[in-house]
DNA sequence: TTAGTTAGTGTTTATTTCACACTTATAGTT
DNA sequence: AACTATAAGTGTGAAATAAACACTAACTAA
């Protein structure tokens, strides 16, 4: 195989979404510049993923890629919801340095299509380039590097946006799931309070989300009926509901 | 004022509807290549408006500049709705030809931000860079240039999500329309027919469709009110519905 | 004057949304 | 074994919204 070049001027940044049970979370990746004479760093603040697409690659390919070398995960929720190009969205100082100090020329455009993706947070493990990953609450995320609070600004909104038309909140559970965790998804997403009687009506009209016989277990109260979601019912459910030549 | 340098990579391609009345209609732009020899024409087809975008420009401002250029117009209704950026989006070979006789590398991938506009099709005068400008009803569109025909679709796919969420149909009138043409705009996108007196009680919840006491003037039967839309009123009763602090 | 055409209007029924409180199953503690 | 703490799970009635449906009014052209 030949090497596969790098695009120098677009890029894909992923808002990776967790849920930890309490609050959505968003996967950011420490970033250190290190002054190479003192050996001291110069700064260090945090990115969200993402990377240039290689040339023989679509930009979703791209997206994809990212998420795999991160998480060695294939089937992840992802969706391209906008694209950032503005003339000096890398022209903060710490970004000027980071790119002088990686060879790359700041003033170079660079275009970045940001997707946004749904990770079940538990059980995996996280691998970024020899680079220190961690989950934020999103509502404890500071400054970011280059353009990528307003990448975020614009990740929630879509996200925010999507999840009132498609069923994906789910996609940030476990494959099992219980009603009650998909509402809490719901609830911190949409920052509202649903009522739980009223939610679960909702559901049930959703042949999608199906109960299992399984319980939760270990839990000090009354173990609550684990769903899951068939993607098979899903399709044929949103045929039905769009197809008007029946 | 120095000369403004295009960007080679990075491009615009705004997909423009209109309203005739009947139909949903898509500006179109011919394109010719002429055999510099012979003089003959090799081939002609149809594009989407679009151009590369200067390297002092935001991508919103090119999408408006490109707008602007085709119709003098600067308040137009404008939305960013998807990117493409596929390895292969510019190798068929009339688009290899029409680059290389242009001055441009096919090879060099480019990647395209794509906007899609609301116009009022009346007392607009087209001009575009000398070239043939001419609506087209979406349902007739034929082969387009480039990958422009994945670029209709999916700014149809997006005009249809949109106009669920937000009231931008009046785009594609004039300013004082009725409430039958604003019906027919949505019955045209959305491809169903409603109901004459449940769309006007639905109407009459939004308050930013305002009654004027003009009528249709000249047609020969009852004349219709004619509506205005009130950005004002709009931008109000969207704080009151998303404003939870109150 | 008449014919043709589209504007404009209300009611009834079905569906969806909203508000609201108690019992049940489990683990941990005594 | 009994008790406590905790979240799960369940139904009903009222209000708002959506859906179905047909006639009269105002204008032009012939």
């Amino acid at each position: 195989m030949t090497k596969r070049t790098l695009n120098d001027y677009i890029s894909v940044d992923c808002v990776i979404f967790g849920y930890n049970g309490q609050e959505l979370q968003v996967l950011l990746v420490d970033r250190t510049l290190t002054n190479e004479q003192t050996g001291e760093s110069e700064f260090t603040d945090l990115t969200l993923t993402g990377n240039h697409i290689y040339e023989d690659e679509t930009i979703e390919q791209a997206a994809y890629r990212v998420l795999f070398d991160l998480t060695g995960l294939k089937n992840v929720f992802l969706d391209q919801f906008k694209t950032f190009a503005h003339p000096d969205r890398l022209q903060k100082e710490n970004d000027r340095k980071w790119l002088l100090h990686d060879g790359r020329d700041p003033k170079k455009r660079i275009v970045s299509i940001g997707y946004f993706a749904l990770l079940a947070t538990q059980d995996i493990t996280l691998e970024w380039k020899g680079r220190n990953v961690k989950w934020i609450p999103v509502s404890e995320v500071g400054e970011l590097a280059f353009d990528h609070n307003q990448i975020l600004n614009e990740a929630l909104i879509a996200l925010r946006n999507k999840i009132k038309q498609e069923p994906i909140g789910f996609e940030l559970l476990p494959e099992k799931f219980s009603l009650t965790q998909l509402q809490n998804i719901y609830e911190v997403i949409l920052s509202t309070e649903l009522d739980k009687r009223n939610f679960r009506k909702k559901i049930a009209r959703m042949k999608y989300l199906i109960p299992t016989d399984e319980k939760q277990k270990g839990v000090a109260h009354k173990p609550a009926r684990l769903y899951v979601f068939s993607r098979d019912v899903y399709e044929k459910t949103k045929k039905e509901l769009f197809d008007f030549t029946v």
